[in-house]
DNA sequence: TTGTAAGCGTTATCAT
DNA sequence: ATGATAACGCTTACAA
């Protein structure tokens, strides 16, 4: 019961193998192969319950019909969501997904992206690590077709899938600002990727806009010590003599840890203190009050960025195109 | 700069592949091929950034290396975390994971059985979905190595990891209890599936235990229509005459919505009405009062399902085993 | 100490 | 209308 391939339909058959691989292909056109001759090789397929090794058919190929996805962490329901939107618009084009995890490390990023080249993927979609760069850049030059999502680097003229951060970031703090008028504080990660600097720089500029900038609330923490540095900032901010009375959570973990930490100093959550947040969150509707945030359009992401790779792998495509979905803000 | 292969090197370096093949796997024991010669291989496979075809390999071997989860949807932060944790343990072992969601519907799962078989896995760990049995019990005859997690069924005898379902529930029903005496419903999913089967039973069988079982706050709600069905439920159980005091959650999803719903109606939870539910959730510490809930040992999980599971690929160990890891009841 | 060659399951070219 | 065969990149038994 051990692997059925087209060798033994063939021979049960008493026919070829290159005959029956051209039915099994539906490329028997203009009558290559008599009608008679293609019944009995489907029935047969049928009967043996014969399923193409696409390992052979790869090797043979040159395209694995397998694209890459490297991201931070599958865990992350952002992640999560986005990967389960990719996997399903590839499958419907017939495209396998493998997923790697790099945990935001560079070295992770490196080691996933040997493995998915050592599997011969047709193409990568991936969320950059910080200081990846010249990674990408490398892969970029080999020819290996690439789509990045979430992030990019602004001088590479890389395919990419991205949010307007910088005006939905501007636009939540202007709501915020609406609200509480001046003290606003911003917390956001320590680090140097593309979509979180557009996130502070549209932040700031809002602020700036009405002269309420104030540098000292702009607080930076790592992804590695992220409980921690969230609570020393957030008791840092609380304990200011102009008490803060404002923060926008620059992302989905941040805003989460954030939140929490304020429960934990028994702040009042749009009573003390007014927020907003980065990505929808499943129980944020749970809080006895409306938390305003930033809902990304995660499916669309998903299915523009598998699209574009696929173009890319397909059609040759060359030219490289940038991407912008827009977000939504929900304050009600 | 596409696709270095042995032949390259060996080209290169007016040697055969066999034996730039013997030395880039360490096979060249006992002096098969001279230092020199080794050094040179390795250097040159450097040089040229030498990366292995598993396609190719894998063709050759019969073995692909890989490994085919499935499961409902990755988006499911419990899902999430099992990839995550499979992957990283299978990672380490030298394997590359696949995954496929089926969305709980037994057709989907039939299809990505498929498309995994066509990719040559060497073995599955599944949750499978409702009225699967069969298909397992086929694909165990074919002889596919298989693990199932999360749920399994009482009478296939199939590697699986579980968590003890009936106990804990049991000891969660019994928290209930002496926290609200009697009036307790239970809330899960309508379906026939081992986990939830021995969820149901645990949860009645501690009421029954004092006498305090009434069917009628049993309530079953499905998946397509969960949000709808857990908001009738509930609010069929809040009207009550005999007012229900408490409720267990049998799942994750349920847990949530189910939460939600008593805020909806204006539940104070812990004070009209006391809950526990299944799986820790992200932001249930947010909320101004302890939510006692199970807690999945969903990482010893995921690394006992992937060591089952690669035992049986390479030891051909094909002594089936049931492995009960205990869940963690938390109440404070 | 190294080379030769068969074969894994496919596809595609060229015969017949 | 169908068959034979080379080739994809790799491993391995057997020769040299």
């Amino acid at each position: 019961m051990e692997g059925v391939s087209l060798k033994n339909i063939a021979k049960e058959l008493g026919v070829s193998v290159a005959t029956v691989s051209l039915v099994l292909n539906g490329k028997n056109g203009n009558g290559r192969v008599s009608k008679e001759m293609s019944r009995r090789i489907l029935d047969k397929a049928n009967e043996l319950n014969y399923t193409p090794n696409s390992l052979a058919k790869g090797l043979k190929m040159g395209r694995s019909k397998t694209i890459g996805l490297i991201i931070a962490d599958i865990s992350n329901v952002f992640f999560g969501t986005l990967a389960l939107h990719i996997q399903n618009y590839a499958q419907q084009r017939g495209y396998t997904v493998i997923i790697g995890n790099t945990n935001e490390k560079l070295s992770e990023m490196v080691k996933m992206v040997g493995l998915m080249k050592s599997r011969q993927v047709d193409g990568l979609i991936m969320t950059p690590a910080e200081n990846s760069e010249n990674l990408v850049l490398k892969l970029e030059k080999s020819g290996v077709p690439i789509v990045l999502v979430d992030r990019a680097f602004p001088y590479l003229k890389t395919n990419s899938v991205l949010i307007n951060n910088y005006e939905i970031s501007f636009r939540a703090t202007q709501g915020l600002i609406s609200r509480v008028g001046k003290n606003i504080a911003l917390l956001t990660y320590k680090q140097d990727q593309f979509h979180t600097n557009e996130r502070k720089r549209g932040c700031i500029d809002a602020m700036e806009n009405v002269g309420i900038f104030n540098p000292d609330n702009v607080k930076e923490v790592k992804y590695e010590s992220l409980k921690e540095d969230i609570d020393n900032a957030i008791t840092e901010l609380i304990s200011k003599k102009d008490k803060i009375r404002g923060i926008f959570f620059a992302t989905n973990s941040i805003s989460i840890l954030g939140v929490k930490s304020l429960y934990k100093h028994g702040m009042k959550i749009q009573e003390d203190i007014h927020i907003v947040c980065f990505d929808e969150h499943d129980t944020f509707d749970l809080l006895p009050f409306k938390v305003p945030y930033i809902k990304q359009p995660i499916r669309q992401m998903a299915e523009e960025a598998t699209r574009l790779l696929i173009e890319q792998i397909e059609g040759g495509n060359t030219k490289k195109d940038t991407c912008f979905i827009e977000a939504e803000l929900i304050e009600s």
